[in-house]
DNA sequence: CTGTTAGCGCCTTCAG
DNA sequence: CTGAAGGCGCTAACAG
């Protein structure tokens, strides 16, 4: 592999001119840059950005976590943040988390091995080891999904998009409406959505079934099997079902449509996240529109942002939401 | 940020045996260990794979060019590629063409001067300027998609698998077979698929609208309209119709839909690529499986490979498919 | 078993 | 305008 010293020999010049020709930084005569720049043609030398990060303590590399590789949701938000750090020079490593904390914290530190200059993480969970594992961190950390105390987090309007969306199917005329959630070590999505769900309902002065209430796991399977129990389980049928995932309410309608039941007139059902398969499922899925591609260039906008003025205090932001009302609830 | 140096200090040791006990290479004593690592555990000290990586000329990063961020083919592949870096002990850096071959160039020699130890690129094309810049690139490279010349690859069966089910729509009586394809700069997606369909028309004698064959370029709208143009342009409408691309036969079942005829009975359709939409659309596509999951594996591997026994010849390795037949074909 | 020495490829003072 | 010198954090001979 060609290196700095070898187009300074050839150049005739030394090392320090290349560099200077090469971060085109302080007076070079345009002689010596011609003929360090013929040379580098040449060659075909490509300085290593390695060596210069050693140096320079700065790599330009962006580490993202990520749940889990292939899900529609992580790569949307990876597309958005690719978006801006491309745009700025950085490259982005991606590392799997794989849904464990465990793997979430080796991560960061493996990130944190690699130098890079920030990381963003896709939370799931705000366990007190992910915390303490991140302020232990000596690179900054922005997360986006939940909102992680000290931590400069992105976080979508979980508890009023899951609010409005019960809101809506209530002014629809139902008032049996059955809920399937996901479990409470994921804080947006456990907990917050079915504290909008439940806080909608009390509102307006609904009892609900034990049996309402459900839980899946983010697979589809797990939709199925909780709408499954639902109906099973309870003494009168819900006559709508708000899902806090699309995943989940698709899992529901394949349930909903194995035992002959017409959506929307049998039983309503809705999501959440926009999926694109909520588009194309017939009946279409009346869902909440996240935009996270938006989310994900916010992220790393704000994470850029701490770069360059360190010392800033935590900041949040609130992702707004969309209400999309389709045919499979009317 | 702490260095080896630091804790060579702070442990009363020179860093060389430091640098053995993090290594675990060598002889130490277990004093001198024991002394070193409760020093690192007291100050959080990460080693700096950077600096490790100038030294070691390996860096353990592995760079995967994308056609697209985002798009399910290109997650599913990634996944699979993460899946055996992660077990290997690699890091995956990811850069995104947004397919030109411009931008793919450019990545390359990016991931160059990031000092990468190998390149996975999800080929898109065999432009000459691609395979040029390949060449002159010191950073192993494996394709994926696309068969290229002198380059170590893992191809689908395209051709295969289009013919396959050309011959299975015709088995199933239709005589008047529609085609939608794309830009032909694409080897595998817009000639050997198309070749496939035209290989398996001929062989049973029949003849062909021109009109039946049009072009889109992979996203769903595309597909409506090369659809509307077919429908439109022919003079007898086919009887089926196979797009190379689930996506692009969604697009087409949507503009069927939209003028009223009924899929399969009125017009059948056939994908390519077994995406998720495939299976929850109404009705379900027929469309052939592969396994990206493995191909993305099977290239990693295959990468891998080449790292340890440098020198080694070009593979290529040719992947196999699945018909699967749903509700979109009888 | 341990330390000394010498770089990896680059940038950055500091003198010319 | 240019070069010499030094060092980023780490590993790898080579001596002890």
């Amino acid at each position: 592999m060609v290196t700095i010293r070898d187009i300074a020999g050839l150049a005739g010049v030394s090392r320090t001119t290349v560099s200077r020709v090469l971060n085109s930084s302080g007076y070079v005569s345009e002689q010596a840059r011609s003929r360090v720049m013929q040379v580098i043609e040449e060659t075909g030398y490509v300085p290593s950005e390695q060596a210069k990060a050693l140096r320079t303590k700065k790599s330009n590399v962006i580490g993202v976590i990520l749940p889990r590789m292939s899900t529609e949701t992580a790569s949307r938000v990876a597309d958005g943040i690719e978006n801006v750090l491309n745009r700025e020079g950085y490259q982005m490593v991606l590392a799997n988390a794989n849904l464990k904390v465990e793997k979430e914290i080796e991560q960061l530190k493996l990130l944190e091995s690699r130098r890079v200059d920030g990381i963003i993480l896709l939370a799931t969970n705000k366990e007190e080891k992910l915390l303490d594992a991140i302020r232990n961190l000596s690179v900054p950390v922005v997360a986006i999904g939940q909102d992680l105390p000290d931590v400069t987090s992105v976080v979508y309007d979980d508890y009023h998009a899951a609010r409005d969306m019960t809101e809506a199917i209530l002014k629809k005329g139902h008032t049996r409406v059955g809920f399937i959630g996901v479990y409470e070590s994921d804080h947006a999505v456990g907990i917050l959505r079915k504290q909008g769900y439940k806080d909608a309902m009390k509102a307006v002065g609904l009892t609900t079934e034990d049996s309402w209430a459900q839980q899946g796991d983010f697979t589809g399977e797990s939709g199925y099997e909780a709408m499954k129990r639902m109906m099973n389980e309870s003494a009168e049928h819900p006559s709508a079902v708000f899902a806090v995932t699309d995943r989940l309410a698709l899992g529901a309608m394949e349930y909903l449509k194995s035992r002959g039941l017409e959506i929307p007139d049998h039983i309503a059902v809705a999501g959440l996240g926009n999926s694109e398969l909520s588009r194309y499922v017939t009946p279409s899925l009346t869902t909440v529109d996240y935009d996270y591609e938006e989310a994900g260039m916010r992220t790393a906008d704000l994470l850029l942002e701490r770069l360059n003025r360190s010392g800033e205090k935590r900041e949040k932001i609130v992702m707004g939401y969309r209400l999309l009302f389709r045919d499979s609830l009317i």
